[in-house]
DNA sequence: TCGTACAGTTAACAGTGTAAACTTAACGGC
DNA sequence: GCCGTTAAGTTTACACTGTTAACTGTACGA
């Protein structure tokens, strides 16, 4: 019964249908059983287009990474303070957070086993995200253009602080009596007091 | 083949290989079959003593969280002023989560699907551990002992700069060029920020 | 028309957590 | 000494998981 109809698609299906279980129920119900049924094949097929489950996933982790990538560039938009800018991007990264749940977690939180063969260039893309923080902080500290080591370092801070607010939020070790919002604006606040330069702080 | 001498201690013997085994290969590996299997029994012995696999897990969970506890309460010492306090609270945290890096994991790390059936009680046990930054926090403020919404707020944005660097660190999502001794730093340095009072940075 | 390459299948292996039914040992009462 | 009851463990089984090897059928070029 095996038809060999240019059905060339089926990379397509496989991933379309994993992207929609994946935001349905979580990455981790994603089985090859359940997507090869979901979309009328068998699990084995989709060894035909992804070495295995990890390579599956890392193609959606790809998609994600550009989708915050392209977020987070476009947030700045034409503000020119660098100061504005380094919030407008934490701003941007904490929704990309919230309104791609489980793209955020399987980009930042998926257990180093699973990346272990994940692509060099794709760590490559990834640090792109990661620049857009340094490059905004290098400005702030008057070498736009020129990010040194420090600002490199001061960017992974700023990313931690965010990182760290958002997973807390996602595993739901928050205390209940929360208020979420201003757990968001002081973690933006104390993010930017990373950043050196005018002291504006109220 | 049942033997029912008083082994009283299975349960104890279950707990052990758990921990030791999580501490070997990771959390992850942990399996009901391999934990009977090193020990002598069978699978379904162990569903005499814990419900199920999550029961087991937050046993284990519970003596995690009582080690972070001891490890953060004990490290403040004699110190005085709050300011120093914190910094210690901050330094003993990120010790405990490298040096029990799979406690750690399961204690904040495991997915809400896994703490479903996580004890009430065992939350407040775990909330003492934020208290203790908050106390601190409130004393900086100049209002010991007597803890506000502001000072909860303030030990949630300290708890997420560091919890964030250590699982970056742990999920290996740092850049492999960034000196982890000097990140490390700067983290501390950017969560004492959010503490008020007579300010002191250099 | 034959051979080959491709696309997809079936069957199987080695795991996983867990529930139900069964077996054995120990103990109390008569 | 024998009988029931209870608790502790075991065997068996079910429904899953990812993945490999062998097989099947279709399409196409020589």
């Amino acid at each position: 019964m095996a038809r060999a109809k240019p059905n060339k698609e089926l990379r397509d299906l496989i991933l379309d249908e994993a992207r929609r279980e994946m935001l349905a129920q979580g990455y981790r119900s994603l089985s090859m059983r359940k997507i090869a049924s979901a979309i009328g094949c068998t699990a084995t097929s989709i060894y035909l287009y992804f070495k295995d489950k990890d390579d599956l996933l890392h193609a959606l982790i790809d998609e994600g990474m550009d989708r915050l990538h392209s977020q987070l560039s476009t947030s700045t938009g034409e503000v020119k303070d660098p100061r504005r800018r380094c919030e407008r991007l934490c701003r941007a990264f904490l929704n990309f957070a919230i309104e791609n749940r489980e793209f955020y977690e399987i980009i930042f939180q998926l257990h180093p086993e699973h990346m272990k063969r994940y692509p060099q260039t794709l760590y490559r893309r990834a640090r792109r995200n990661l620049d857009l923080f340094a490059s905004a902080l290098a400005e702030a500290a008057g070498r736009p253009g020129k990010i040194t080591d420090v600002d490199h370092l001061q960017a992974h801070v700023v990313w931690a602080q965010l990182h760290g607010a958002v997973v807390l939020h996602q595993t739901q070790r928050l205390d209940f009596r929360l208020n979420i919002f201003q757990f968001f604006d002081g973690v933006v606040r104390n993010a930017l007091n990373a950043i050196p330069g005018p002291g504006e702080e109220s």
